[in-house]
RNA sequence: GGGCGUUUAGCUCAGUUGGCUAGAGCAUCUCGUUUACACCGAGAGGGUCGGGGGUUCGAAUCCCUCAACGCCCACCA
């Protein structure tokens, strides 16, 4: 006899149990060149992050199968590491400096970066820790960092790679500027803001144009209109003088399609320096400006979204201010004809949330159309072939809907831009020539000088050129899922061919949130074919965002967020990992509440307490004792080994499926409906095998350990076994503790009890009471008999008779189950008339099932077609429900 | 505007290629301290599977249609 506490308490063994694990080596692999391994790149949480649910989910999610995996016996790997998070960080950093009343220029590149480098190494230890928290058995001793100089220099090579082959490049382009973090973003960093805003109706030369933002009035260079308009038809081609604040500019009609003729006027003022449209319209309609000698592109807003010199008495304003006077302006002269309300999608910045001005610079880019991959005789772009990939199946997609939306973003994707003006990141390798005097002006104010780095005589290069003196690196860093895109490969020690590399690569499953497919998937599967020729993990599984319990998006400002590490603190993390699993399918957000997790709280005291009474009721030498299939002795036994082997089978399949709700909820349901409620109770009396008990708990706790890893190991730990159960080998289906007769034979005995129980119930009798009872058992009589004491004890009976058959009892209650027929001579406790009703409800019940039955049976088509062994089942269910119906017919007699 | 998805008990969701009288957890109600556990036990109520139509011997499941809700992408003055 063993004695535990009586009710868990995570707390105080968490931390000591991971320690154990950690210490051990257990969550390092075995590099075996025979086995192909399972490896899985841990999706990098910003250096500077805390752990939120989303971390936590995808925690969970990685835990449990790499848990699994690595209990199949398979070298299993998991490869930590940190995202340095570029804009995110650098943004963080400034906001504290400002507290400080300090701008990143009062301290310069250098010092800045000193800053922002001790900031991410006081923050990584917590995101460390919090992971460790979570239970995750990742590999520490390979814990990765994406500014690291190991995949600084991947970073490097692969940029190098990609311009030797003319698919980097460096091009002026319209491109969405964040003035406030004076830098470029991605088309795919840009948010969109629904905002009230104005409309404001302006008398143009012959025409009048709408427009939210006034202030591009001063780079308009072109009114366009559509081609099939009646009314502007002639006019395209010429030029007009258009009035302004200003005095007069002219600009030149062009036609073009995407002006629809029925919103406002039909014409269209356009500023293709300040706008994406009006840029695509501009290079479409190119020989008009020609022929018109009016050159297209006027810049008129710099990059900290000031007017600029060109501007008149606009110049300096902000472009708030200018749109503000100008209005004004024109007012006076009387060029507005109207302004209106106008609800219209912002663009915002991703990060800072600040208003996109978009403009016009000088930016590197990813070619994304130039065939560049070989691929047989032909060469592919890398866009074709991470379409390819998908569609191949060599990557596989889960939930398989998404493929759709990748195939969809891929077929749309643009040239990608690379570059970043941000001080924290990959500085781009890059080097300029200059002479001594730009060289100077350049280095005074690098951050308004970009202009000085020419196109001749640049060179890419991992090294300083060696004539440094005559050369200035590019000053921009690199967009963060530049280097995130390599993370499978460059964790693994790429560029070098190392053991890792070739052993581990490519990884088996990539798992994250749906919402960042396009910003990370997309770019790993584009860089690793570019870079490697091959895949960088062969599934993706993508789960949802984690709502609040009314399908809300959590978040700070509503109040409604759930503090993963408050919860683990109050709860234990197991619960937390279970709600996190639990009801979660690929791809689908799930809801999360409070109660859910203290839930599975209960769940975890659960087992803890099933393991109490199992380790009290077990001796020392029975906890030696191996076990052997011939040790299953009782129906009981035979009945718990056989729904523990289909336990097994149906949880085996579905971790192979990814189903990991499913499995959870199987085993739960198992421990708690099987185990605890009938096979542990049971145990409590005749039927007793300690052994038997044991061992059927340990192959759950085996089942359990990848969901909630820390209760099953302290379990483990207290059944006295020597090795931790993070390294044990995960159970297989035993066909030889598969009993069928014996299931079957003691679900009879467990209907038979809960119809008492339930009639009992009915009749209102106390629990405690216990009341006497006929069976007569017809051919079950001899399995009856030796469960006696199991019914009796349940049921709450007390001279209970079993017979064959018997005369039918008259004032007694019955119970008609299949051939079997209990009396329950309540005589004071039954109403006559209710009862007579009570049966005849039952009958007519039945009734409908047997005609229903019958129908199917007799129909052609069905016994044609439906399967052999649904129509045994529906005989078999037809011949029981027939013989109840008939016992009760005689029984009113 | 283009695409995707969801709709099953009061709530959150399961429901494999069509095949029990449609399930679970939570919540609700009744009763209960019988050698693990009140973080518990026993029992009960609750659903025309969003509406309509079709295919089929048979539809929650497949097809069509309508409705509501949600997401992603593109963004137009």
């Amino acid at each position: 006899m063993i004695e535990i506490e009586k009710a868990y308490e995570a707390k105080k063994y968490e931390d000591k149990i991971y320690e154990k694990w950690e210490s051990s080596g257990a969550f390092k692999p075995k590099i075996d060149k025979k086995k192909k391994p399972f490896v899985i790149s841990m999706p990098p949480p910003n250096a500077t992050g805390v752990l939120h649910l989303g971390h936590a989910v995808m925690l969970a999610l990685e835990d449990i199968m790499i848990r699994y995996n690595r209990m199949q016996g398979t070298p299993t790997l998991w490869v930590p590491g940190t995202d340095h998070a570029s804009i995110a960080t650098q943004n963080k950093v400034e906001q504290l400096l400002a507290q400080k009343k300090i701008t990143k220029y009062d301290l310069g590149r250098e010092e800045f970066l000193k800053e922002v480098d001790k900031f991410v190494k006081d923050s990584q230890s917590t995101i460390r820790n919090q992971i460790r928290k979570m239970g995750s058995s990742c590999d520490w001793t390979r814990e990765r960092y994406t500014l690291d100089s190991g995949l600084t220099n991947a970073v490097q090579t692969v940029f190098l790679k990609m311009y030797k082959d003319g698919l980097i490049y460096r091009g002026s382009r319209i491109v969405n500027w964040c003035p406030r973090c004076e830098s470029v973003l991605a088309d795919d960093e840009v948010d969109y803001k629904e905002s009230r805003e104005k409309l404001y109706w302006i008398k143009y030369g012959p025409f009048t144009v709408a427009t939210t933002r006034p202030e591009t009035k001063l780079g308009d260079t072109a009114v366009a209109v559509n081609p099939a308009d009646k009314r502007y038809k002639k006019m395209i081609g010429k030029v007009f003088p258009i009035k302004s604040a200003l005095g007069e500019y002219k600009i030149v009609v062009i036609g073009d399609k995407s002006v629809e003729m029925e919103f406002g006027s039909g014409a269209v003022k356009v500023t293709p320096a300040h706008s994406f449209a009006d840029f695509e319209m501009a290079q479409r309609n190119k020989e008009v400006f020609k022929k018109a000698e009016i050159e297209p592109i006027k810049e008129v807003i710099d990059e900290k979204g000031i007017m600029k010199e060109n501007c008149g008495k606009y110049k300096g304003m902000t472009t708030k201010e200018c749109r503000k006077i100008l209005v004004e302006d024109l007012e006076k002269i009387g060029l507005i004809e109207k302004i209106e309300d106008y609800i219209h999608n912002l663009s915002i910045c991703y990060r800072c949330g600040y208003t996109i001005e978009p403009l016009i610079s000088k930016q590197w880019f990813i070619d994304v159309d130039k065939p560049v991959i070989k691929d047989g005789a032909k060469k592919k772009s890398i866009k074709e072939k991470s379409t390819e990939v998908v569609k191949k199946g060599e990557i596989e997609i889960i939930p398989e809907k998404f493929n759709k939306t990748y195939f969809n973003w891929m077929e749309n994707l643009h040239d990608w831009c690379i570059s970043r003006q941000i001080w924290f990141g990959h500085r781009v390798p890059v080097w300029y020539k200059m002479d001594e005097k730009s060289k100077k002006e350049y280095e005074k104010n690098p951050e308004k000088s970009r202009y000085i780095l020419g196109d001749k005589e640049v060179i890419c290069s991992i090294k300083k050129p060696d004539d440094e003196n005559h050369y200035v690196q590019d000053p921009d860093t690199l967009d963060t899922w530049f280097s995130s895109g390599l993370w499978t490969f460059s964790t693994l020690g790429w560029p070098d061919k190392t053991e890792d590399f070739k052993y581990f690569h490519p990884t088996s499953v990539l798992e994250t949130g749906y919402d960042i497919l396009f910003f990370w998937v997309a770019r790993m599967i584009i860089m690793t074919e570019y870079t490697l020729g091959e895949v960088p993990f062969k599934t993706v599984y993508l789960h949802g965002l984690i709502r609040d319990k009314n399908g809300k998006k959590m978040s700070k400002s509503a109040g409604n967020g759930i503090d993963p590490l408050e919860m683990i603190a109050k709860y234990g993390t197991d619960p937390v990992r279970l709600s996190l699993v639990i009801g979660g399918t690929p791809g689908n957000d799930m809801c999360l509440s409070e109660d859910k997790i203290e839930g599975y709280r209960n769940f975890i005291n659960k087992i803890w307490n099933a393991s109490r009474f199992a380790l009290m009721n077990v001796s020392e030498e029975d906890l030696k004792k191996k076990f052997t299939p011939s040790m299953a002795k009782s129906t009981a036994d035979k009945w718990i080994f056989t729904e523990l082997n289909a336990l097994v089978k149906a949880t085996n399949i579905d971790m192979e499926r990814y189903n990991f709700s499913e499995a959870g909820i199987r085993i739960y349901e198992f421990i708690w409906n099987n185990y605890c409620d009938w096979y542990l109770e049971i145990s409590k009396g005749e039927h007793k095998n300690p052994v038997v008990l044991l061992h059927v708990l340990k192959t759950s706790l085996k089942l359990l350990h990848p969901f909630i890893p820390f209760v099953t190991e302290k379990l483990w730990e207290l059944m006295k076994e020597e090795t931790m159960l993070i390294s044990e080998i995960w159970p297989k289906e035993d066909k030889n503790t598969i009993f069928k007769k014996e299931a079957k034979d003691l679900e009879e005995v467990r209907s038979i009890i809960s119809k008492i129980r339930s009639l009992r119930s009915e009749l209102k009798v106390e629990p405690a009471k216990k009341i006497n009872a006929v069976i007569y058992a017809g051919k079950q009589l001899k399995l009856i008999e030796e469960k006696r004491e199991v019914i009796e004890r349940m049921a709450r009976l007390e001279n209970l008779k079993i017979e064959e058959k018997g005369k039918k009892i008259e004032g007694a209650k019955i119970i008609i189950h299949g051939n079997i027929e209990i009396y329950l001579p309540l005589k004071d406790m039954i109403d006559i008339e209710k009862e007579a009703k009570r049966i005849k409800v039952e009958m007519m019940k039945k009734e409908a099932i047997i005609s229903s039955i019958e129908a199917k049976l007799s129909n052609e088509g069905f016994v044609k077609n439906a399967p052999k062994e649904l129509i045994e089942k529906e005989k078999e269910k037809l011949a029981k429900e027939k013989s109840e119906l008939f016992k009760m017919v005689q029984n009113m007699v």
